[in-house]
DNA sequence: AACACGGGGTC
DNA sequence: GACCCAGTGTT
């Protein structure tokens, strides 16, 4: 499982990476350290800019060092997260001071210097110098995250840990730098955060969110609270003026409450494609119905989840194989309680909206 | 372990 | 409006 993604994705990177980057495959460490913290928590088109710049203003990590605070300030405006130009200055000024103008070539070293943690030195000792170290940036998380479907905090002590061992794992022997710069790339280009590009990715064969479907829920942050959004649809099936319902049991939201035949699904839904959709089918498999509209979307806010549910009307021309549901008469739906997403619909249709 | 730190792009 | 971006330093 390792070995073929490390595979995939080189092979990926030798055969459909186009990405170009004016520090990318160059071996000064001063330029790409100085891209690296240009590009902290920075898109790249943003920082390209400001990193011209001050290439153009400080060509050597000497040029920068002498520089007056306000000037270098004055190059870092607009860029944002200013600690960074601070620390850069200060950085600037230790290579210098400690290292007599030459910028240090072991991973400890480098992370000595202020503003660089353990991402930008992993970056700058693989970079500069391919030693053996595993670059852990949100692409990195993100997609490690998705192909081994880790749910483990990325901004939780033991999910840094985790993450961090996996991706040092995963890191292709003597090829540091190439790799380093292949997994970034392809977190940008393919596994992105939304729209990731699942259809060409030659990782997909052994994706496990993929497969489970959870593409979208990963990787996952525990800051702040996360509110899910799931997306039901509910069957109202009717046959001789009954509705099929149940009651909602297990671990789940709604316990004790009633709904009429329930499909979750991961994502929304085209509701005119809904017959085509395979959950649908085989739910009614053998049961012919007719289809007497499709309700608007109603959405309820819960505590830790947004829920959007759409009800479609079916009556069925024979009687239905429904397994674990009841054949309730439309008129005693009142005896039963139901949550307020379901109430709200059958207000709506009581009035005649569907 | 939690929080502050910026501006911009995307949906 | 929420999320995210080639994260790090401070409390």
């Amino acid at each position: 499982m390792k070995a073929f993604f490390t595979d995939k994705l080189l092979s990926w990177n030798q055969l459909h990476n186009t990405r170009t980057m004016p520090w990318k495959g160059i071996r000064d460490p001063y330029r790409i350290w100085l891209s690296e913290i240009i590009l902290q928590q920075t898109r790249v088109e943003q920082g390209l800019p400001y990193y011209e710049r001050f290439i153009t203003a400080y060509p050597t990590v000497k040029d920068l060092a002498a520089a007056p605070d306000e000037e270098v300030f004055r190059h870092w405006q607009g860029l944002g997260y200013y600690a960074r130009c601070k620390n850069m200055l200060a950085a600037a000024r230790q290579i210098v001071s400690e290292f007599n103008g030459r910028f240090p070539d072991t991973f400890e070293q480098i992370q000595s210097l202020k503003g660089i943690g353990p991402y930008t030195a992993a970056a700058i000792a693989s970079f500069a110098f391919n030693l053996p170290h595993a670059v852990l940036d949100g692409n990195v998380f993100r997609i490690l995250a998705r192909y081994f479907g880790i749910t483990t905090p990325t901004d939780s002590t033991a999910g840094k840990k985790q993450f961090a061992a996996l991706a040092q794992e995963l890191l292709a022997p003597g090829q540091s730098a190439i790799y380093n710069q292949a997994i970034m790339d392809f977190g940008a280009v393919m596994c992105r955060p939304q729209q990731p590009a699942c259809p060409q990715c030659p990782l997909a064969a052994k994706c496990v969110a993929l497969q489970q479907q959870t593409v979208a829920q990963l990787p996952v942050k525990s800051k702040k609270l996360v509110i899910k959004k799931r997306y039901f649809y509910y069957i109202v099936l009717e046959y001789k003026g009954q509705v099929f319902i149940r009651k909602r049991t297990g671990n789940d939201i709604w316990q004790n409450l009633h709904e009429f035949i329930l499909m979750e699904t991961p994502a929304p839904l085209d509701a005119g494609k809904l017959e085509s959709e395979p959950a649908f089918t085989s739910l009614l498999q053998q049961t012919p119905y007719t289809l007497d509209g499709i309700s608007a979307a109603f959405k309820q806010q819960l505590t830790h989840q947004t829920i959007y549910s759409q009800f479609i009307l079916l009556t069925a021309v024979k009687q239905p194989a429904i397994t674990d549901y009841m054949a309730v008469p439309r008129a005693r739906l009142e005896q039963y309680a139901f949550p307020k997403t379901i109430t709200d619909f059958l207000q709506n249709r009581s009035l005649g909206l569907f």
